[in-house]
Parts: structure tokens; C-alpha cells; sequence
DNA sequence: CACCATAAGTAATTTAATTACATTTTGAAA
DNA sequence: TTTCAAAATGTAATTAAATTACTTATGGTG
């Protein structure tokens, strides 16, 4: 459950101090690891050259509880990433859990969003604002800092973005949209009431609006084009979390998308905007 | 390239159509993968409610050679993946390709991030925080993004919490420091002069000074405690982005780190300024 | 060079998994 | 509703795999 270094790694690592069948075992394993956890132990005493007894011993030195054990061990390590579906954070958690637990969360509800991304979507929105005359990223609570995430990485371009969280102003803002205007709304749940009037506002006006926001939301149902982000909380005790992390990858794979189709003009555009920065830092000495 | 066939989502799919016995299987298997990976072919039987014979039909259902290669599938699926280390986004990238690779390169960031985690700096930071008079986020940039997301989940407790962004204030707010004060700062590169500069006046003041930062950066000299997030930004033409999320779980950490802490009386608390939030979102109908 | 400690192997034993076969259940047709 | 065949499940025997107990070998040290 704690730091679990990759055994894989473990075992070419712990190499130099092993004994010279333990040894062989390990350049077995190493050599394919693959074919290592399809095999029987007598099969792989054979292809080390040690006896069967070694190979055990070996599983066991690893920590393992016998063969099968290590076999299993060594299939999960062949994949870098993550127990999938960690639980939830429980009031018995300590240091050395919850820290790894809320990453192995949070890890995990970028994967199912990753398997899952509506790409039509994102080209969809990609091309909208990047024809854009003037970006609005409007969300409140936790996506009032997505949205203000969203408005530091779009403000570099050449297009004119805001935020706003006020909602008497995201009212005005949204009825005065017009043609080229692009309302970009963040609502993990889609349903704040402000944030929803405000889209339905904004569409009237006859600017464009996007959602990123969950399915089938009130918000979703106001927008022309939705970005679809699908993430159940499993932390209803405490705070939601992952949610915003996927929002803000989305916002960055726009940006990119953005950076994509402005092409070179748009990335020297950047990068100067970038240069701009420099004097504010210390320099990193070498 | 996206999707793997997971073993335990291939076995939930396929449940309407098993027969009775292979049902409880699947349950059993659904209900703790986990330990399903570890048991013998007789404890899954016995805690499944079947034979033997069953198990080993249902594991040969689904592809595999056997009982004991059906258990290295399921662990092996247990893990999902990304593929380490994915290659920067590059200008012949499409929609097809480029989503994704903002996606694992996040999650490559996310896992070493996790298996580097400072611990003890951690649990220093929580204590910290938790007994804390009053506390300050304050990030310049992308991290005044991460500085606002802070506020907004460390305000639901209850310590007053400020966040600020003008050089100018940062001075002097710094300057005003006292002790049971807890100023926190963000700075990716930890370069960043108001930034580090306001550490330093921040200490002198007699306040507590957490870093969330790169390692033996000037920001991080000046702290009682640092957090230190290595992420190297495989990005230099487009704009930085790992780092601010890797960032923001390091804040989930603390803010369930100091929920912890706080026991059942601030989760009551928590929960009650979450219900607050009811009235501004449409219902979800049932 | 004798001794102990560690390492490795052999063979017996135990445990786990599979197969062959018997029984039960299910569902369709008479 | 009865009957029968096919599918599903279980029982018990068998085989395969892994582990343990024990023996032999190796290497370093007094």
C-alpha cells in the first residue's frame, strides 16, 4: 500500500548482492520478464539453471509468500501505473496512506477520462475559440480557479479572455455576448443555478457558449458544444478533488489544440510573451 | 493505443450473460479483486459459493490457460497503465493524437511525482496548517491558479485564509507576519523574486513559512518547510502544465491531511458548509 | 585443514489445479 | 404436465505444481 518500488527494479537493483544461483534466477527473469509470470516454476529453475528449490527461495527473498505470489507480483509490476479503483480516504488513514492514496485517485480519474475523451468535442472547441473575438471563462467555487487557470493560459494568445465570478456581473456579461463572443463555462455538476442562467443568457445573445461539465446537465443541455467530463467523486465525506484536475487537463489540451492550429506565428507569439517573465526570476546559476 | 481491455471491466460487462454459478463467481471476484488475485482456486470457490470445476470454467472463459493465469490477468488489470514516459506534443500532432498525450504525460507526472512523495514533509506541513491562526496562499501566475484552489478548500475550515496577488501587498502582508501565522507560497521554478522575496520577510516577521516548490531553489532556502515537487516540463515550446496539477494534489493531501487531523467535529463542519452550497444548484431529479 | 556457515540441490510431501465423469437443472416439445 | 436432451454444476480422482525437510556441496576463517 506504501511506496511500492517496482520489483522489477528491485530485483535488478538487490543484482550485485545475491548468490550465484539467486543470481541466475534474477538474469532469467530479467532477461524476459513477460515470459517469467506465464511460467512454471521447473520451467523457469530450467531456463535459470538452478533447482527449483532456488527459484522459491529467490520468490521468498523478494518478499513474496512462494512462487505464484512473485509470478503475480511481477505481472503487476510490469505495468507502470496504478491499482485501479483505489478506495476512498478513511478516518484510519495516515501519512503513509492518504498521501498515495489521493494521487492513486486522482491518477486513476485521469485514465478513465483519458479512455474516454470526446475528441469530435475538443476539435469542436478548439476551432471555436481559436476564431474567437473574445474568450469568457466563467465558473464559480472550485472551477472559479480552473477558470482562472484556463484565463493565465488563453491570456497569452492574441485574443482578449476574462474571467468573472460575480454573478450580478456574469448576468450582464452574458446578456451583452455577441456574434464571436465565446462563453466557456466550468460546472463540475452543471446544475449551479447562476452559472446555467447565465449560459442560457449568453446563448440567447447569440454568442457561442461551451460547457465543460458533466452529461445530460442542465448546462450541458445550454451549450453548443459540450465537453464532457465524467468523473464520479468517491470522496463524499470529504472534499471533491479529482474533478478539477480533469477539467484542467481538458484545459490544457485546448490550449494546446490552440497553440496546434495557430501554428509557428502563434508559437513565437508565446514564447515572447514567455521571455517576458525572466526578469522577474532569479537567474539559475550553473 | 487507448483502449485496454480490462480484464475486470470485461468480466462486470459480461454478467448478464453468465450462467448462475458463474455469476457468483464474478460477484465474487467483482466484490474483492484484489484478494481474488491472492487466493487459491478452493478460497474463491468456498467464499463464491461453488465448486471448484466452477472457478476454473471461468477463468477459461474468459481466455485464460487457467485458474492461476486467469489470477496474473486480473492483477495485471488491477493496474491500469500509461505508457512511461510518453514524448512531448509536437507540431504534426492531430486530434487524435495529441489529447492523449497531455493526458499521459499528466499521469507519467502524477506517478513519479507519487513514488517521491516527501512524507514527513507532508505531515510537518499539515500540522502546521492545522494549527495555524491564520494562513496565506500565495502563488504568482499559473500558481496564483493553484493559490486560489487552496483558498477555496482550506476556507471551508476554520482558519482564516487569505490569498494575494498584487507584489505590493504580498510585501507588506509578509512584512506583517506574526506567529501562529502561516504563509504558504507556490512558485514552480521557486525563482520567482516577490515570490521569494516575501518568504524571506515573511520569516523575519516570526511566522511559519511553507514552501511548495522545486528543491534547493531560493524559495525553498527560505522556508520552515518545504514541499518539494520535482516535475521536469517536457514542454518548452508549448506552456508549462504538469507541474501546477501535480501541485494541486499536493494540496488535496493537506487539505485531507489537516481533515484527518481535525476528526469527526471538522468533517461535521465541512459537511455543513457543503450543504450551504444546496440552494444554488437545481435539484438532480430523480 | 578442520570447522562452521551459507548456499544449493534431491527427493518426499503437501497443496493446488485440472480432468473425467456423475448428477442436477433447465427449457423446449410432445 | 411430462419427457428428454442439452446445459450447467458438482464430486471425486488425477495430475501438476510448489513447498518443505533434509542432504550435499562450497567457501571462508581460526
Amino acid at each position: 500500500m506504501n511506496p511500492k518500488p517496482n520489483l522489477l527494479t528491485q530485483v535488478a537493483a538487490a543484482l550485485p548482492g545475491l548468490s550465484k544461483s539467486e543470481t541466475k534466477v534474477a538474469q532469467a527473469i530479467l532477461a524476459d520478464p513477460e515470459a517469467a509470470t506465464q511460467s512454471s516454476i521447473a520451467n523457469l529453475a530450467k531456463s535459470a539453471g538452478v533447482s527449483e528449490p532456488s527459484v522459491n527461495r529467490f520468490s521468498k527473498r523478494f518478499g513474496a509468500k512462494g512462487f505464484p505470489d512473485f509470478k503475480i507480483q511481477l505481472a503487476t509490476s510490469l505495468v507502470s501505473g496504478v491499482r485501479y479503483m483505489s478506495q476512498a480516504v478513511e478516518p484510519s488513514d495516515d501519512i503513509a496512506s492518504y498521501p498515495f492514496k489521493l494521487f492513486d485517485n486522482t491518477i486513476s480519474a485521469l485514465i478513465l477520462a483519458r479512455d474516454a475523451l470526446p475528441t469530435e468535442a475538443i476539435a469542436e472547441a478548439v476551432n471555436l475559440l481559436s476564431e474567437a473575438k473574445r474568450i469568457m471563462f466563467l465558473g464559480l467555487g472550485t472551477s472559479a480557479a480552473v477558470a482562472k487557470d484556463a484565463e493565465h493560459k488563453f491570456f497569452r494568445f492574441n485574443t482578449p479572455v476574462t474571467t468573472q465570478t460575480d454573478p450580478l456581473m456574469l448576468r450582464m456579461l452574458a446578456a451583452g455576448g455577441l456574434p464571436g463572443d465565446v462563453f466557456f463555462f466550468i460546472s463540475h455538476t452543471g446544475r449551479t443555478k447562476s452559472i446555467v442562467e447565465a449560459a442560457e443568457l449568453a446563448r440567447a445573445s447569440g454568442a457561442t457558449v461551451i460547457g465543460l461539465t458533466s452529461a445530460k446537465s442542465p448546462l450541458a443541455k445550454a451549450c453548443d458544444c459540450v465537453l464532457e467530463v465524467n468523473v464520479t467523486e468517491n470522496t463524499d465525506d470529504y472534499l471533491p478533488m479529482t474533478s478539477r484536475i480533469v477539467q484542467l487537463v481538458f484545459i490544457d489540451t485546448l490550449v494546446t489544440g490552440v497553440m496546434l492550429r495557430g501554428g509557428s506565428t502563434l508559437v513565437e507569439h508565446v514564447a515572447r510573451i514567455k521571455d517576458s517573465l525572466r526578469a522577474t526570476r532569479y537567474p539559475v546559476k550553473k
